[in-house]
DNA sequence: GAGAAGTTGTTATGGCCGTAACAATATTCA
DNA sequence: TGAATATTGTTACGGCCATAACAACTTCTC
């Protein structure tokens, strides 16, 4: 049904191949008896697809390119932020998992763009802080990174930007409390 | 400044640390001299984060209890959809690698659950395509994700979710032409 | 037809990430 | 005080993903 060109906004012109999937898997899945649940599919396929696309572009475009990968610049604009800062602190703030921290510091070790500080009031913690090299890098590679951002977002209005920041933070905020 | 608890919506109750972070860094951002562009970041931010505590929900949740990965799960899916299929056909359907597709079919046949077939016409290509088991394991795989993915989206209405999923689409069907 | 050029799938290498297990250190509490 | 418990960081292992190089095959072009 519906095969003449021009009869939809673009289901099969120079629409990219993940957005026709999705169209594709939307009407099969309302197509299904019972029918699936067609919208949170989309919902849920969207923001992966687009986090995904997203994230690969970063990290090729910006980082790679600058010896960087975009989770250690990700780690670097925050000890950018928050000055040295214990590994338990950065996991939880990044929702990952210690030993996720304690690979990445290792690999910016190894660049020379973030060192290891003993804390003399605990034996077993660290703090990580960046070098010097580290803050010149984590600085220009934030502002390509915004300029970048710009260009994807700038398909939005300044008001619609506000609605999906807000409405990406609300389900933040409201996330099933059974996470573990 | 503002420090006297409820007088914010929440800047410091039961936030969960990466939206205290966001907030925290937005407020930094807007700060400095020249003031950099907050809103991109936050927009940006939101859209990772959220994206990347949904995929290890989803993950750690759903798919690893049931000896599946979210990656391998998502390809199954799409031949369940799409019946079998090329590896160039799901890259690209995927926005990403063939030999990330490769890896994937490799831990899938491993499993039982893809089975790779040669083409007669072509003898480079190969058809991946969903073993009996395989269907019968992405289809309640994908009863459990939507269960959960109706929970993860359920402090939306309705309206807000086609919004968010019209947003989304819009940014990925303008994505930046020069993504080589 | 035969050689050049392109396509397909794979492998190797290296980074990211999670879980599980561990050693070292702190803290709790009987 | 001293033993049980908790926390911190690390390591080992396996899965995911990208790039680059490669072999096999197809298609183009002369």
């Amino acid at each position: 049904m519906d095969s003449e060109p021009g009869t939809r906004p673009d289901p099969g012109g120079d629409t990219p191949p993940d957005l026709r999937y999705a169209a594709y898997a939307r009407e099969r899945l309302a197509a299904m008896s019972p029918p699936a649940d067609a919208e949170a599919f989309a919902l849920a396929y969207h923001l992966l697809q687009l986090a995904y696309v997203l994230v690969t572009d970063l990290e090729t475009r910006i980082h790679r390119p600058r010896g960087l990968t975009l989770p250690g610049f990700r780690l670097m604009f925050k000890l950018w932020l928050l000055g040295p800062t214990q590994p338990v602190r950065l996991a939880e703030i990044s929702a990952m998992s210690r030993s996720a921290v304690t690979n990445a510091v290792n690999t910016l070790e190894r660049g020379g763009l973030v060192e290891r500080r003993p804390v003399p009031e605990d034996g077993r913690a660290v703090v990580v802080a960046l070098t010097e090299a580290g803050e010149a890098a984590v600085r220009e590679a934030f502002a390509e990174q915004t300029r970048r951002e710009r260009e994807w977002f700038a398909c939005l209005g300044p008001v619609e930007r506000e609605q999906m920041t807000a409405l990406l933070a609300r389900i933040l905020r409201a996330r099933p409390a059974d996470l573990l």
